[in-house]
DNA sequence: ACTCATTGTGAAATCGATTTCTTGTAAAGA
DNA sequence: TCTTTACAAGAAATCGATTTCACAATGAGT
């Protein structure tokens, strides 16, 4: 069967095309008796108006791209980015948008999507610190180039002219310190492996200020850092180290659950417990976390969540609206299990 | 600055569109020096076709499908199924295909996305046992519908119509429970608890046969099925029954790494040793596995390589080309690890 | 009764590419 | 030299929707 148009349906019902389109947007007076006469004929046929007719005509694509900036040895994906793009994919659905990924480098796929004009707008995870093509695109003034809305998944001060929902890295760190302070842990390890150097920075001013406050110094000796690596292996690398330490500190705080579980994998293997000699946190809270041994203590991010209050705020951009905050942040809640000892 | 279109090309270029276009498709002659302004034309205002008047005119949308048939309550993406997204993702785009991902039921997704012929093909991924969508469109002839191809990522008896891209379930689990009998265990427990009744019950039955043809009893006291409930809270309730059990198996098979470590958490917060006491294995290789204490042994189910072929699978349907085989069936390789004792 | 505003509708233009039709030119064959 | 063939390239039709334009018809206001 030929699929059906708007031609079809104009026979079917005797009308004119520009009618039945008239009753299909919605925007303009048609005789209540035709109107009913052409809407049976839609359902009838089951017609749906072709997306490359309405796109190419109407000048919106009814669909948004989002660009996953993985680093090319990052060899799988992460549950909050996940959660984040299920996220953006079932609000998007819910007001007819299509959500294309684009898994590439954002220098590379922003441009190329630009010109394409193949979505409405466009959502970026994943952001890097140098990304030439969102730079030069915030500098051009905005009546050149078509306007095509981009909100950003990470915050930077960079770009902050484009607006951004993320999560409030340097507050959460700050907070969840505090709470790690308040349980009488002074001596503090920090396990920095993510490939989110944006917000591992940020993590890293909110612990220094809950240091601060507390009169704790900052032991480069019980800072490891491994960026250029899987993130588990770091965690196992850490461990080696750790377990050589003269003085060790009480609690290690990992910037993500992996690190904080393969961390703590390695270092039981080696009969150190968790918590009773040493205490170790994460922040993520993935499903694992909580069926570990023992059950993590963490900091739950709200992947979900961001996704859909990003597709939220693209849609606002879409329809005109100016937004009453450019920049959202997300707080996380600690969710105490058994890896953190009270001391 | 409006969008460069063909127009512009032609006009700077001193051509009609016609040629430019002859030239952007390239199946036809056009007089060298005619060609070569062209294309510096369209270098220099880095012009780029518009999708929809392409896909309007020539009936290729130039993106394809990918159904996320998940559960409603499926609260978080598996690690097999991204790495199968990102295969997909990777070869498409290499090949100038978008994917929009839909993470919907199979059944709603399928006839939508058919009638709006957005896409010019479809791969779909997490197929439940009763899709009605589907069943119904493998009785229509192919006289009828605008033939879109269509790819399965769960080879299934009912729906064999469709070429599909699957794991070697059955295989898979007959050859790793010879390795594991080939290790000296001869009492097997067995965790079912995927969301994927399909693959697991060919995995039971690749079990069963090699059970059968080593003389080996299948014992329901050590079979534990909990398919209702998160995965890796399946883990852990199978290890409390699992712990007050009278005689116990040497090793159990979980059917997924999750299930495995979040059994093997629990288990041994009560004092078991694994492997000494007792041996897990998993399936999938999720990267956790490698960090877990102890690492897991398991079977590395290869979810990249599945999209990649999924996607030159309907590459092949696209471009018209018969397939050599219509159902391609990926083997596992056992990676052996320290949670399985040989005794 | 005569404007003027409000509705209602079809014809035709438009969006940006591809493809068919047509014509023109140059090279090859008779 | 005249026809045939191959190659080049423009003009115009086409894809399926939306929107502007033009024109009625109806009703309201003076």
């Amino acid at each position: 069967m030929k699929t059906t148009t708007i031609s079809d349906i104009a026979l079917l019902s005797g009308v004119s095309k520009s009618t039945v389109s008239r009753v299909l947007t919605g925007n303009s007076f048609v005789d209540e008796s035709k109107k009913i006469k052409i809407l049976k004929a839609i359902e009838d046929t089951g017609y749906i108006p072709n997306t490359a007719a309405q796109s190419l005509r109407g000048r919106s694509t009814k669909s948004i791209g989002v660009i996953l900036n993985l680093d090319p040895d990052y060899h799988f994906s992460d549950f909050v980015s996940m959660e984040t793009l299920r996220g953006i994919s079932s609000s998007a659905q819910m007001l007819g948008y299509r959500v294309s990924v684009i898994i590439e480098p954002c220098n590379q796929a922003l441009p190329k999507i630009l010109r394409e004009q193949s979505v409405d707008g466009i959502i970026v995870m994943g952001l890097k610190e140098k990304e030439e093509a969102l730079f030069s695109l915030a500098k051009t003034d905005n009546s050149e180039s078509p306007h095509v809305p981009i909100v950003l998944l990470n915050y930077s001060e960079e770009y902050k002219s484009f607006p951004s929902v993320s999560f409030d890295n340097e507050e959460n760190a700050y907070n969840f310190t505090r709470y790690i302070l308040s349980m009488g842990h002074q001596d503090i390890g920090l396990i920095d492996s993510s490939k989110d150097v944006l917000a591992v920075s940020n993590r890293k001013h909110g612990i220094l200020r809950a240091f601060e406050e507390s009169g704790i110094v900052f032991r480069s000796e019980w800072y490891f850092e491994y960026t250029n690596i899987n993130k588990m292996e770091a965690g196992r690398k850490v461990a080696i180290n750790f377990l050589q330490l003269e003085k060790k500190p009480s609690v290690v705080i990992a910037s993500e659950d992996d690190i904080a579980l393969s961390f703590i994998a390695a270092v039981s293997s080696s009969g150190l417990k968790v918590p009773d000699d040493i205490s170790v946190v994460g922040v993520d809270n993935i499903p694992m976390s909580q069926y570990s041994n023992p059950p993590l203590t963490t900091e739950k991010v709200e992947g979900y969540r961001r996704g859909v209050m990003a597709f939220k705020m693209l849609k606002s951009l879409l329809d005109g609206e100016d937004l009453k905050e450019k920049h959202l942040k997300i707080r996380s809640v600690i969710v105490e299990r058994n890896s953190l000892k009270k001391i």
